[in-house]
DNA sequence: GTGAAAGCGCTAACAG
DNA sequence: CTGTTAGCGCTTTCAC
């Protein structure tokens, strides 16, 4: 069933069908209603194929995120669909892994399907070295590059980031006023966004110590290895580090760094403090439960669509957007 | 950048320009290398709409979902994305929300964008009543339909399942077995899966009582409030019902689970008996740890892709798999 | 208002 | 081995 078979059967040209189709106004009603009635009662659609073919656009949005099964990432990839459908786009998902040579292959791959745009969901595309950003800055070169929670310095890139530098500033300034001066930094990502969280944490404790040297605790396993979490932080403790705070790049981390408290017997948060990241649903799984840091994703997410479609609309759009964090106290914390 | 200008600058024709970039074995090796050298040097890519006119496929297959930030659904659109990818396939994902209309046009976006199949992940999408599910059957008329946990008997749908009902007959009848008869039974989905699941609960329950009359509790909250949950269960116990044990539909229904438990200063296992499903992160999460089932996702995406790809070479495949699940001892069960 | 016709970029017969 | 050519289905001028 094409565009012929139902110019054919109504009486009128293609052209006229297409017009119906694509809500052109010069059309007289009449003739509208004869040509939705076949379209209707055929039961055609018009091949998107083809229409890209002369429109080049396809009115999809390329999704990357480094997997989706991530808690956050698949949070974000849901809001980002969510309001791209809403708009009438469709998404493309890839998920990249964290390999910068399949990364570079999955940007190729949706600039080759003829994406409007490309989102990439989560700070950990972001490198520390230039060059490996290179392929982003490229890309944008043929279409726009919106960055979740990552920073780019790039023509045609536009990020929109929570403040992560502040929320954990600010955090760890509260810990510390709460009486905790020994506080580790958690993390296990070394991306754009997990080193301005490390920075506002770094910030905060040269405020009152001279130096974070020990404290700065970086873990290098898998990412959903509670009981890995767990082991490493009791091996710090073994080499007689001394610490009663814990501050974690996010909640799965912080939630191992619960398990070890209670597994050393100490009275959270009397004892001994712990601060999540992104207000997940894993604040609620533990005993005490999480206070943690809500970097407002679901409005991230939205002001990245709504750049996103102004700038498909050709409209001048800010570079960059920085949304404040919000820290979500509960029991893990005075 | 087309083929045309490709093919004028190697001082081919268009038609040897396609033959090298569909890797066809009649050119010469000679004419290869030009062709490829300038294509190299001109960063060209072929336009995917307009083979995808011509061939009337784009290799593209699309996954639905409820909604991808869903733990267990997030992972089964990552193995599956993951998959399809390795094998020359994109997807594109619309997360459709749990109402069957969303749903419908979900899936007549799919078919306009000419997808060579579609990939139902989540056996939230099999409805009891037989006409809510026409709309998957109508599909399957047009192209392959699998679904990932669900069943629907009809032409052109492929089901790739874990076997539910045995895992949870089996569960509960070694809950049983450990001295707990009242056992509650927790959920929040009639889902084809989640009534396969409640079946066999009450199939073993069965064996030893009369009846599973108000041991059957159904959750009607936010899939995520774990809060919600518990109060669930509290309200429960507050009617004067008498419970030593819950077997629960999923993690996050037997971690408010736990919460309660611990809440009503129960000692697990020994008084009071937990059994979750998926085998998620969320089984490391609390104190003790969850004894779940694991269904074997990865398993179960793999088949479901090997058999897509069976189908889309033509190939017979077999309308239905099953797989068994296991019981994940952990703390949480005698 | 409506129709005719020229592409959009590529693949695959077919002819050489 | 290589080139010519006829579509694939739709949008969009340009006439009428």
């Amino acid at each position: 069933m094409t565009i012929y078979d139902i110019s054919e059967k109504a009486g009128v040209s293609i052209a006229t069908v297409s017009r119906v189709l694509n809500g052109s106004r010069k059309v007289s009603e009449k003739t509208r209603r004869k040509v939705l009635d076949i379209i209707d009662r055929y039961g055609y659609t018009p091949n998107a194929f083809a229409r890209g073919l002369g429109l080049n656009t396809m009115k999809t949005i390329g999704i990357m995120c480094a997997d989706s099964s991530d808690l956050y990432l698949a949070k974000g990839i849901y809001y980002v669909e969510e309001k791209l459908r809403e708009n009438g786009y469709d998404s493309i998902l890839c998920c990249t892994g964290y390999e910068l040579e399949a990364r570079a292959a999955a940007m190729n791959l949706l600039i080759t399907k003829k994406v409007d745009g490309i989102i990439m969901v989560g700070s950990n595309f972001i490198y520390e070295k230039d060059s490996d950003n290179q392929y982003i800055a490229n890309a944008a070169a043929q279409l726009p590059v919106m960055l979740l929670n990552g920073e780019l310095n790039a023509a045609n890139v536009y990020s929109v980031v929570s403040d992560d530098y502040t929320s954990m500033y600010d955090a760890t300034l509260q810990m510390m006023q709460s009486g905790i001066k020994d506080i580790v930094y958690f993390y296990n990502s070394t991306s754009y966004s997990g080193m301005r969280k490390l920075a506002g944490y770094r910030a905060a404790m040269l405020t009152q110590t001279d130096s974070t040297e020990g404290l700065e605790q970086f873990y290098r396993g898998s990412h959903e290895d509670i009981h890995a979490m767990t082991r490493y932080l009791k091996d710090l403790q073994e080499t007689g580090l001394q610490f009663h705070g814990i501050i974690a790049a996010d909640d799965t981390l912080a939630l191992a760094a619960v398990k070890y408290a209670r597994e050393m017997n100490y009275r959270i948060p009397e004892d001994f403090s712990i601060l999540g990241y992104n207000n997940s649903m894993l604040v609620n799984c533990c005993e005490p439960e999480l206070t943690s840091i809500d970097n407002k994703l679901e409005t991230l997410c939205q002001h990245l669509i709504t750049i996103l479609l102004g700038l498909l609309e050709g409209k001048e759009m800010p570079n960059r957007t920085v949304f404040p964090g919000e820290i979500i106290k509960r029991g893990t914390t005075r």
